[in-house]
DNA sequence: CGCCTAGTTGAGGTAAGTCAATTCACGTGG
DNA sequence: CCACGTGAATTGACTTACCTCAACTAGGCG
């Protein structure tokens, strides 16, 4: 956390010890149930230690729209801190380990440390472009472009945390969780997929993602990881 | 600006002071030409006086996804600022009005008053609710939904700068922008509007959208203001 | 006066959805 | 140890929402 953050700010050692303090209860929570309730506020955040989850937003029809993945590192529920209401629910999809921030541990540290603030929020400002890009994807995209996209980005950031590389990785994603965050029905994203493998691209079998031709699927999908990268400290 | 800080971060004196000198450069720019591009940096970001604009994503086929609309009072190019890198483009919609905020002032006002930097980075980061929101749209509605929910949450941003209310608002969007964000082909999007016509619920002719039955356009919609409020600082 | 852009409408095509049946792996209880 | 149920993946047949192409109208402007 202490490095992802470091790459906005340039943490003194005055808030890396804040930092510190932050780091304490470490809980578990069972896949399949939720962590974080659509529409209620006052609630903590966590930082993923191991595990998978998903923040999703969920429609009166019943439909479901996942609106991002959260892999080992990645922030969950901040934003229902932030903005004192979440706008969105976060389910585990393996059973998951996470560390809980409070509150009103953050908004305090927020208060005395507002760099690390800066620092905090510099970093939910990113994962921003990810929806962006996201968005991008479901709008103008095809199914097989969605798939193949996706499939990359994970990829790349996955490796970014030691969990994949351009070969492959292990992914514990259903169909119909995939189906769920582009947008398409769980027998399309089978089809796709079947599409894929048979044409060489990528293969996802057995909870392995496995990418065959890593440069055509990138070409095929426009995919530029130029949005997930951030190279050094932008505030000295 | 300093109204729409506030609601995040209860600022001083000192820190309206440091506020006030980075509004100075006045500028305009002529409708239908990009102010920044896709893949560029060190841009200056903008707040937005007068006019509209949108922000997008180019594909390499052509297609264009437009990420959000821009209305006075929004900033522009912010992230581009942010992220030391623009990934997307922005583009006014009518000849617009702006000040200039100089990325180099603005990283300097962030270096010396860090509660500022935090509530930039909040109202940053509220707007990232809204492209979630989008996301839902594309995803899981169809396109009736979508423009229904479109066109309500424009004029519920709208009624907060008092340029519209529940009877309706002035629009300069063609029917090609709204295809462009909504993920639809322009000549769905005039199918889709002249069947909400018939059915009663909004109009939306010669550059103005009425709400013929706001009640009924809302339940349709599953639209839900909240996630675009904010009642008082989070930040003493 | 003619051109250009925005909007409108129709006809026909297609990507993706729905419904339904089948297989397979897994766990659970008799 | 086997019968059973359940959840994921797979495949086929059919439907549909939205797209594309194309023709036409109307206003603005050099």
């Amino acid at each position: 956390m202490a490095r992802k953050l470091g790459a906005f700010v340039a943490l003194s050692a005055h808030e890396l010890s804040v930092l510190e303090t932050l780091y304490e209860r470490r809980r578990i929570f069972a896949a399949g149930r939720d962590i974080v309730h659509q529409g209620q506020g006052g609630q903590s955040a966590y930082i993923l230690t191991s595990g998978w989850a998903f923040s999703y937003k969920l429609l009166r029809d019943g439909q479901r729209q996942i609106v991002d993945f959260q892999i080992p590192g990645d922030f969950l529920g901040l934003r229902s801190v932030l903005l004192q209401m979440s706008d969105q629910s976060v389910e585990p999809v393996t059973d998951i380990e996470v560390t809980e921030v409070l509150a009103s541990d953050l908004m305090e540290a927020f208060a005395y440390t507002p760099r690390l603030a800066t620092a905090v929020l510099w970093a939910a400002s990113r994962d921003e472009a990810m929806v962006v890009e996201h968005l991008v994807d479901i709008g103008r995209r095809n199914a097989a472009e969605r798939m193949a996209h996706f499939l990359l980005e994970l990829g790349a950031r996955l490796s970014l945390v030691g969990m994949g590389n351009k070969a492959g990785y292990a992914c514990p994603l259903t169909q119909y969780l995939m189906a769920d965050a582009l947008g398409l029905s769980a027998v399309h994203v089978n089809r796709v997929l079947r599409q894929m493998r048979e044409q060489g691209m990528v293969t996802f079998r057995d909870g392995f993602v496995s990418f065959d031709d890593y440069e055509r699927l990138a070409e095929f999908a426009e995919f530029d990881p130029a949005y997930l990268d951030q190279v050094g400290p932008l505030l000295a």
